[in-house]
DNA sequence: CTTTAATTTTATCCTTTGGTAAAATATATC
DNA sequence: GATATATTTTACCAAAGGATAAAATTAAAG
């Protein structure tokens, strides 16, 4: 992963990377995605404060002391695994266009959603499981990019209404119901493996569900 | 809250009542059930791993050890918040008639669902915490019974589709439809709330929100 | 090949955390 | 109100966990 680029979280003031040293050598690179790797998947699983620097070092395949010398404390990893979450998961949201027809545009942006939830699962539940929590970190975030995103989108919905190519539904309401349901799928995927013994790996399943989760939508909302 | 009754997880082999002593003294009663609130709040900002016992106990006005005194361990107190919260998650689904129209009794259940996700917001993410981190501890539940539960309902709901009362929908997906979004609410509450500044503690807004999930849903499986 | 800079390891520190022991206090029962 | 039982407090402990220092090793540059 670790497609981090321009997001509105704080980037990390100093301590990784200082006064513009020579950039990422191979072996930096490497690393550091190594380590992202690692951490998003002991993050999901204990939370933030929950997780161990010894076990991401651990998956990492490295020892504690060296993940530190790459991120120089649990916090500040966090942030930047969390970075890159955020960033892949509003895109799609970013991508709807109102002079595209509802139909296409919504049908489109739950693909994507499901896609999401497909290929990252885990980092999904990283941020699940801190938006749960409360999201001690994301907090500031939510309340500022997050919220301006959507209230452009909620707009962009609103017209489809009058327009009258979308029954009369709440932007905001349908939105979540989206985020919803399609995360639902990354974010209990051990439910749904106790329940049917299958995950979105499986590629009959995965279609399966994104049809189904389409048809009641659409069915739903379209006129 | 603290109805535990007959539940399925291990009921706690010993140490906590063993060799079945007098019953709960009141003071007993009123400790038990401030820590298992206190436990609940903590564990559903902090998961199982995260949380300390020294936070649960301040939040419980009490010390430490005498926290365990009533709970010999951690563990055992997150099993006795989890035991606490997956009957009542139950309860609902298992309501299910088929005697009854799925009109009148789907939109019962998600009434009941959404009802759950105002009441007891906290306790929903505890258990959110617990199945987005791999179900450690229900993973054998959910194996049992919340499978034969919802295999049973799955019956159900393909009987009121053979009927034609129904579209055509495959019941699992249905029924993970509606857990998705009424738990969305209490589980993503923060985010909601920087999105919209409201929870389902406002009437008007726990109100609109029902509706509006019930009339998406509803129009989106009725024939 | 050196020399310099980047990376990794080893040893260690301090704090937090789950848990125990035993004394002290409160409550209930006769 | 004395005795037994239940509850609470105080004082600890060992292990885990985040982090640092400094030595050792490896890679890069000239």
């Amino acid at each position: 992963m670790t497609l981090n680029q321009g997001f509105p979280l704080p980037a990390e003031p100093d301590a990784d990377r200082t006064g513009e040293k020579r950039r990422d050598s191979r072996i930096q690179v490497r690393n550091r995605e190594k380590i992202l790797d690692a951490a998003t998947e002991i993050f999901s699983m204990y939370g933030r404060r929950g997780a161990t620097l010894d076990q991401i070092a651990e998956k990492a395949a490295m020892s504690k002391p060296n993940l530190l010398y790459y991120f120089s404390s649990k916090e500040k990893l966090y942030l930047a695994v969390l970075r890159d979450i955020l960033e892949i998961w509003l895109q799609p949201l970013k991508e709807l266009d109102e002079r595209e027809s509802p139909e296409r545009e919504i049908s489109a942006y739950i693909d994507q959603k499901i896609r999401f939830s497909q290929l990252y699962p885990t980092a999904s539940r990283v941020f699940a499981n801190e938006i749960v929590a409360g999201a001690p970190v994301l907090k500031p975030v939510l309340d500022s990019y997050l919220r301006d995103i959507v209230k452009k989108k909620a707009r962009v919905i609103r017209k489809w209404v009058k327009r009258g190519e979308l029954a009369d539904v709440d932007p905001y309401h349908l939105i979540m119901m989206i985020w919803a349901v399609t995360q639902h799928y990354a974010d209990f995927a051990v439910q749904i493996d106790s329940l049917l013994g299958k995950s979105l790996d499986d590629g009959r399943f995965y279609n399966q569900t994104r049809k189904h989760i389409k048809r009641i939508l659409m069915r739903g909302i379209l006129k």
